[in-house]
DNA sequence: GCATTGCTTTCCCATATGGGAATATGATGC
DNA sequence: GCATCATATTCCCATATGGGAAAGCAATGC
């Protein structure tokens, strides 16, 4: 089976550096095609391929207009993702990885033996 | 160049589903790789092999314990993937998302022309 | 229709990666 | 040392994927 498709996970579609980039670069807004790669320094043809990954996991739209076709954000998909990740919020607030090594540490060395 | 290694780059890490069941198992407590595997359902290598990647690139801790090896979360590199996500919040709250087009909208149609 | 601009798709190649099977390594008890 | 349990690593294979180059399409202007 192995990982499933950039395509249809979110989270394997932002696993790639480029995408995150055109995705950031897209919350100031649409843009073409051709001004994703030119602002990010990509080639055009991967800019294209990238921007379908991204088309066919949701997390962009686009529009033609005219000869360009304009690629819009869509993050609703990054939702889960945030909250995925929140699950662990606890891990890095308040130190509280460093409190739970202290306690493993005393469950299995006691403090005072 | 293609993608950063899943050993190196948390999001390609977070990528594989099934390493992401054992984060949120891990979640719950440490627990031996043995019964990592069994309670998720993996193979012993297969899991083996997917708590080396989560160990190299920073998620999980290990300790010896006997002949058992004991892994725990360290979800401390989580953070900038909640972070990253929270930062297009706005885009799926408040039905910013529905605005945003309408105002596109408005910008190449017109409204009352 | 034809040339041009703006993208997308196709080829082909190199590599990363997950899976299963088999093997190796480490620690413990006798 | 030897058997055994708990893991890790190695092999080999199938596939997903990113990249560059080249070709294919679509829309526009003349």
């Amino acid at each position: 089976m192995a990982r499933a498709a950039t395509t249809s996970d979110v989270f394997n579609a932002i696993a790639e550096p480029q995408r995150r980039d055109i995705l950031l670069l897209l919350r100031d807004g649409e843009r073409p095609a051709t001004a994703i790669a030119e602002e990010l320094g990509l080639s055009q043809p991967g800019t294209s391929k990238h921007l379908r990954v991204l088309r066919e996991v949701g997390l962009v739209d686009d529009r033609r207009d005219g000869r360009q076709r304009v690629y819009r954000l869509d993050a609703r998909g990054l939702e889960p993702v945030h909250e995925w990740a929140g699950g662990f919020e606890r891990f890095w607030n308040e130190s509280f990885e460093r409190l739970d090594a202290y306690v493993q540490d005393l469950k299995r060395n006691g403090s005072a033996q």
